[in-house]
Order: C-alpha cells, then structure tokens, then sequence
DNA sequence: ATAAAGTTTGCGTGATTCTGCATGTTTGTT
DNA sequence: AACAAACATGCAGAATCACGCAAACTTTAT
C-alpha cells in the first residue's frame, strides 16, 4: 500500500512549497509526520525541489528562494459535447485587450473555460459561476456584476446589475439563449433576466448568440431583442443548414462549431 | 457490453475534471473503483486529458493544472478541518429573518454551506465561491455584491462593491480573518480587501470574525479595524486559552469551536 | 441486411516509479 | 574530540504504469 489515505508526490511537493511561501521556512521532521511519510522521503521532495531551483536547502529544512514562486500548470475544465464546441468556437472571436460581457449560464460557463490561456482582456459578467471558472485564468480581468441571485439559472438579476451594467461598454457581449426564433427574436422564461440580457445586449458593440441546436427555432413568454441584434449566432454541428437560412438571411453571421 | 449501467469515455473525462477542479486531487485506483472500469481505462483518459493540457498527470493519479486555481486550492487545503469546525459553529450564530453579510474567503465558505437548511434569510456576500454554494440553499435569498475580482481570496474588491455594501445593513456580518492581534486589530495582506472587510463591518450590528487558530496574535500589512470592533471570535479548538484572553479583556465574546 | 473498418475496453507482460529501510558519511553542537 | 542529528546512497518490495493484443461494440460502406 503506497497512497491511500496519504498524499502523492507532486500534491506534497506543492504543500511544501505553499508552506515556505506562506511562513518562510520549513523543517523536514516535521514535516514527514505530518505528511504521513518518512524522513526519507521529504529530504528526497526537498531535494528534487532544491535541483529546481525551488527552494534552497538548508539542514534540517528549507528556506524560500525567491518570493513570487507561483505553482506551475495552466487551466482545465470539463465538456458535454455540444456545449464544449459551442464554447470553443465563441472563444475564438475574443480578443486581446478586449472588454467582453459574459452571460451566465451553463452554456456560457464553457466559453469561461475555453478562452485561450493567453488572453488579456477583461470580462465582466453577472454569473457567480464564471467567476469562479475564471478565477484560475492567469491573465483575464473579471468584474462581477452584483445584484440578486437568481438561482435557476445562477445569475445575478434586479436594479443594482442592471446599473452597473451602464458604467461599462463592452466590444462582443456573449448571451446564452434558452431559446430563439427569426421572426420572435431571443426570448427567455424570466422577467429579471430578459431585462438582465436586453442592458447587456444594448452596451456592446456586437452581440454574439449562444445556443443549442434544439433550441433553435423556439421561444419563451419574455422577448429580448429581435434576431437580427445578433452579430453573430454559434450553435452546434447538428443544426440543419436549412433552418439556419433564416438566421442569415436577417444578416447574422451563423458559426456551426464542429463537435 | 460494452456500458450498460456505466459511463461513456467523455462522460467519465467530464467528471474527472469536475472533481478535480472541486476537490484538488484524484487518485485513479479510487475512480476505477468508482466508474466501474480497470484502472487502464482510467489511466487512458488521464493520459488523453494531459495531452489536452487539462490536467497535470502524476504517479498515482491527477492535479489541476492552473496557476491561481493552484494557490486557491493550496488555501482550502490548509486546515480544513479548524475551518469546517469554525463554520459549523459559526452557522449556529444566524436566526431566521436576519440579513447577515459572509464576507468571501476559504474558512467563510465552509459557514455557508453549515447554514441550517431550514433557515430563512438574507445573505449578502462578495464572494463568487459563497454564492455558488448558496445557490442549492431552498430558502435564503442571495445577493451578490459586483466588483473587481480578487483572485487569490475569490473575492470582489473595488468601489463598486463598497458602494453597493451601503445599500445593506446587516444585522451580522462574518469576517474570514488572515490575521488579528489584540492590539493590532484585524489586518490583511491586499489593500482593497481592506477596504471591502472595514465597509462591511461599518454596516453591521454584530461582527463575527473567523480565524484559525494558528493565525492568532499575527499582523499583516493592512489593517481593518481594532479588534474591540468585534462581537464574536470564532476559532477552533486548538487555540490556547491563555492567548485568547486578550481577547476576551476587550469585550469580545471568544468561541471556540470544538475539532 | 451484411461486411469492413474503426473505437473502446480489459488483461497480461515487463518496465518504471516510489517508498522505506539499512548502511555509511557529513554536519552541527557540546 | 565526541556525539547526535541530518544526510546521501543503494537496495528491495509494492504500487503504478505503458504497451500490445484480443474481444465487444460502433460506425460506415456495400
């Protein structure tokens, strides 16, 4: 029995990091009952991460070397197909040094989770949860929109969103729809949210569409906008060519992302 | 037969992500087990999602692979046990009918998800993480306070978010302490943290601070507030009493949380 | 419908990695 | 100088892993 209730190599070596960051030294006895491993092995971690330039060894422990000695690694995150390709395909139209609204939502939060790692730019959204999904982007600049939280579809929704909303203009606005149809325009089934999505869409200079192929055609008791507010409309590789004719046609740039 | 009652590979992959942004960790002998496939299948689609640049493959099992995913994680790893004492105990202190701040933060997050579940509130918070968990509450209403996102802490900062505080008065508010020193007071290592913590505790009649024990008697760069601004002090069960006298000399009601 | 081509999975095999212990050396202290 | 603690090194057992193959299954072509 190796691991099992214990911890594997490189979760101790960043706990050990975090530590010398956090209180500037580190004694490896300590350590080793702490870990639940022997002596052995924390000198083995510490040295490893001595020959990294990680930290310096000292006897007995370790000090730190430098002060902005940050983890390594990226970004993650997960995918139900079309939604996934969905989100890739609207990722790509950011760009740097852009202001972008993101809408909350499920179909969104992976958009959150597919910008590119290396984008700057600042996003400002009004769901809780791409918030948290960008927390880990190393360079993007989130603004929360405040207000109450609106729980079905975790957003925040009421006056105080909606005027904050005013203070920003951004360059592409990305909305989720529950629903769209040509002639009916985007629509959703909440009051609050379709006021929430209407501020959005009027503060950008162009509006792109989220949706799911068997969303299309469809709509709810609350109109946003009409179609052709959208600049453009990203739905899935199931969508029929033949029902996205109309979309076009009222002079919406239609991307079917490849799933 | 190939699945019956088992999961699809990118169904699997999805959940292995979302438990790795959840909790941190994941150990592949544990989810063969759970996804009822041998742990080569497991092994596969951790290889594939390395390669994917999704995750950070390790002997034994996975990490995430961002870096202020990784500082953020490496937060809630330290003690989780005092923190999750310290929210329970915490969560004892809410009635029903009351409008009460929870301030964004690793040990705060833990209060959020001990409020009793029959509970009838207000909770006003500037934390992303807390409203995501307060999300699947039935009853309290949610009201999250916008603003520029502090990654570290996963809380909003800026003016925006102090404006907004002024709409409130709560009748407590929960303060997540990084420091505090009987003399001193309350401090913090982020200048607009500050800020965001001494409006919240300006517009409150009962501040509870929450600290782990280990944090006691230390003092950080930027201070809050003197620590007779006060009304409760909650810590876990490792701290001394006679260190928590100070405390008590200053008129604030100490409790300790049992680990 | 049937055949062919391509996926995905589980298992066997041998290679690799990790850990703890035993041994002998270095370091710091008295 | 003497001693103990911390250390490096080599080794063995165990866990984990990569690779190849065959079976079960899916998709595409006929």
């Amino acid at each position: 029995m190796q691991n099992h209730a214990n911890f594997m190599k490189e979760e101790r070596q960043a706990m050990l990091l975090a530590t010398l960051q956090r209180e500037g030294k580190l004694l490896a006895s300590e350590w080793s009952e702490r870990l639940n491993v022997s002596e052995d092995t924390v000198r083995r971690d510490l040295r490893e991460l001595a020959r990294q330039q990680k930290l310096q060894r000292v006897h007995g422990g370790a000090l730190p070397r430098s002060k902005p000695m940050a983890a390594y690694t990226a970004r993650q995150r997960h995918e139900p197909a079309a939604k996934n390709a969905i989100g890739q395909a609207a990722a790509t139209l950011v760009q740097d040094g852009q202001l972008i609204f993101i809408d909350g939502g499920t179909t969104t939060l992976q958009l959150a989770s597919h910008l590119p790692e290396e984008l700057h730019a600042t996003v400002v959204t009004n769901g809780p949860a791409v918030a948290v999904a960008l927390a880990m982007h190393p360079f993007v600049e989130v603004i929360v929109l405040g207000g109450k939280l609106y729980k079905l579809a975790q957003v925040t929704v009421g006056a105080a969103a909606l005027n904050e909303m005013k203070n920003f203009h951004a360059d592409v606005c990305f909305v989720g729809l529950c629903s769209i149809h040509p002639q009916v325009g985007l629509s959703v089934e909440d009051f609050e949210e379709a006021h929430i999505k209407r501020a959005m869409i009027a503060s950008s200079a162009e509006v792109a569409g989220l949706v799911i192929a068997e969303h299309l055609g469809t709509a709810l008791q609350y109109v946003v906008a009409p179609t052709k507010a959208l600049t453009y409309l990203i739905t899935d590789g199931t969508a029929e060519d033949a029902g996205l004719e109309a979309y076009r046609a009222l002079g919406v740039t239609v991307i079917k992302a490849k799933t």
